[in-house]
DNA sequence: AAAATAAAAGACAAAAAGGTCTTTTATTTA
DNA sequence: TAAATAAAAGACCTTTTTGTCTTTTATTTT
């Protein structure tokens, strides 16, 4: 479905939305913990999504990571965007490139439907959600406790 | 959505399903150029699929490869598992390995419902109905002449 | 101003996916 | 039985994706 970039880049960010509140920012070094990914690889992906106005940063002490108040309006559609393009939004099933309604694949009209459930589904999902609802699934196998410190592994 | 090499699989056993009728076969030449594909990375493909018994093959002349009536009853989604295994019908949007039911990932609920529509889709598209319907949707820009000889590029 | 902190940038490396080419094996027809 | 045909097998190459490491730049705190 997406890349491992792109599922990375979904990650991150949710967890950006949940952990950086209130004036707070998150380091790469707690992103990658909190998110299970690599830590040099998220760094470049937060990079890109900061480039596309996904995130903002601050560097030197207490710098990190952190979703502005205008920027909490995007949805993880506009992340898959960001980092994989629109292929999964418009792309043929099979890859065919002159596939449309009028000329249609063998596959077209079962999978327009689908392909329709997820571009709204993406774009429904504002990173707002998130913020709001800082508990709602786990992004890894370390715990979030309560008060927000990152202490056990299962 | 898929890989390539599966996007190719699914074209060539759809091609095969519709122009290998009458105890005709189709040889590998013909199904690069029917739907667009690499010749020799078409011919890898084949072979893994006949391994799996997603389609039958002869050698010699008068050779080729086809679909008999057992094989008919098996899906596209069954192609897809053979090719890219079955991580589109089971795996976290968000490539989490401990994501399930029970310890959901922040997208899992929204997920499922597209994971379940796209299983039944493609579980339900059986090999039979490219059979019955030779001329629903195009597979590459040679054009299907009704005779069945492919003569022109678009 | 110096030291510490943290992101930005970019070079580099490993692995996987995608694709090509040649040789071998099996079958059929002349 | 020899020649022709066509898939099977496998070696090899290229590109893309994924991941690592080092250096630079910006900011803050002491």
């Amino acid at each position: 479905m997406f890349s491992k970039t792109c599922e990375y880049a979904i990650r991150a960010i949710i967890f950006i939305a949940q952990t950086a509140v209130n004036g707070k920012k998150v380091s790469i070094k707690a992103i990658a913990k909190g998110i299970g990914s690599p830590e040099h690889f998220i760094a470049k992906i937060l990079q890109e999504l900061g480039k596309k106005g996904l995130l903002q940063s601050a560097k030197g002490p207490h710098g990190g990571f952190y979703i502005d108040e205008e920027t909490f309006s995007k949805s993880i559609g506009d992340v898959v965007m960001a980092i994989d393009g629109d292929k999964l939004f418009v792309d043929c099933a099979l890859g065919l490139s002159f596939c449309s309604e009028a000329n249609p694949c063998p596959m077209h009209h079962r999978y327009v439907s689908i392909k329709k459930d997820i571009t709204q589904m993406l774009h429904q999902t504002k990173l707002l959600e998130f913020k709001n609802n800082p508990d709602a699934g786990r992004l890894s196998n370390i715990l979030n406790t309560p008060n927000n410190l990152c202490k056990a592994k299962i």
